[in-house]
DNA sequence: GTCTATAGAAGGATAGAC
DNA sequence: GTCTATCCTTCTATAGAC
């Protein structure tokens, strides 16, 4: 529930985060929006127009939020190890405060690649590369298959951090079963997912 | 579209299958599952009494497909790159099959966690286990922390084959600015994947 | 078993009073 | 700006003829 002495156009963009994350937009309910936001339905219409409209600028805000807190640049002179660390800290730590956010998005875009292209129009791919460093990268010939290859690197060392909460409501039935705790495993993860990228870059390094 | 020949009931099972695998329980529509079908809304009620319980029947039916296809037992005998390369292969097949399915199940299980228990009885969660072998495993000192650490693991090997295709939307968008198609990405996974897994393996063993 | 017709409910959006 | 009342569309589900 938003509180109450805030400016309501803010209340309703709060509660329609909420619901939408929790949700998605087909299951977002104008009505459950304006419940939460503790006012009546029409003020959603009056301060956003449409259902529509309210969610591109929740949409709009919650993908800026992450392209900033997920494309770190790192300098040069930091060691890969600590570069990891340092990226799966970042993100994992975002996630943990946003655990809805990642298969939330993957999954409005994967609805509606149309109107959400035209909302992505800002990422800026070419800082995604900017991770990593060329020497951290194993060698490849061609142009091309450097970035093939760059890009197998980088889906699997983001999948490591998001796949967990993309997957998390499979993982907690999995994990009572087990008697392990979701929590836990995101604390080991930190520390786990450092170790695994690691090792799997140094030793590709050296295989090639 | 199904085709015209097959039973009714089964034209409808197969057309909802569709309908909900792109457009999830809330997005899609009882009208277009009859139209895919090439009959009449009414015979949905007719055949499966509710939307639910449709749902709830391809539901059923998909996650018992995955759990066949997707927890394969492996001999001892067989060595561990090896073990790799057929689980990736069988895996990332599946998926290129039903590029559609980790996301909607993933999707669903979080919007109706307590609906899908009921549904995920049969899992065999000690299945999952069997895929690697203790030598396979670094070693720790008490159960609950190797338990905890196969976790780790297996969710790491799973992420690499699924995450993929659970951010497909995301990484067309991205493949689109950088000249690079999703179906080259995912041919060279095939190999890449094996070859990310076994050297994090190989190297987290030596470390420990 | 299949269709037509329609009930009944829910959801989004708007008009208009205050 | 905020509320009440209401419209209109969409969607699920059922009744009943064939």
């Amino acid at each position: 529930m938003v509180h109450k002495d805030k400016k309501t156009e803010q209340r309703i963009f709060e509660a329609a985060t909420e619901e939408f994350l929790q949700k998605g937009m087909d299951g977002a309910r104008m009505q459950d929006i304006a419940d939460r936001a503790g006012i009546h339905k029409s003020l959603l219409n009056y301060y956003f127009r449409s259902k529509e409209r309210l969610f591109n600028a929740v949409f709009e805000a919650l993908s800026l939020q992450m392209q900033e807190k997920l494309t770190p640049l790192f300098d040069d002179t930091v060691p890969l190890e600590e570069k990891l660390r340092l990226f799966f800290t970042e993100h994992i730590l975002f996630f943990q405060k946003n655990p809805r956010l990642p298969l939330f998005f993957l999954n409005e875009i994967a609805r509606n690649p149309e109107m959400i292209r035209t909302n992505l129009q800002k990422l800026d791919v070419e800082k995604v590369f900017k991770v990593l460093n060329d020497n951290e990268i194993p060698e490849t010939n061609e142009i091309t298959r450097r970035k093939e290859f760059l890009i197998q690197i980088l889906t699997s060392i983001f999948s490591i951090s998001a796949f967990p909460f993309v997957a998390k409501g499979a993982l907690d039935i999995i994990f009572e079963r087990l008697g392990l705790s979701f929590e836990d495993y995101i604390e080991q993860r930190k520390q786990f997912a450092v170790e695994f990228a690691f090792a799997a870059l140094k030793n590709m390094r050296s295989q090639n």
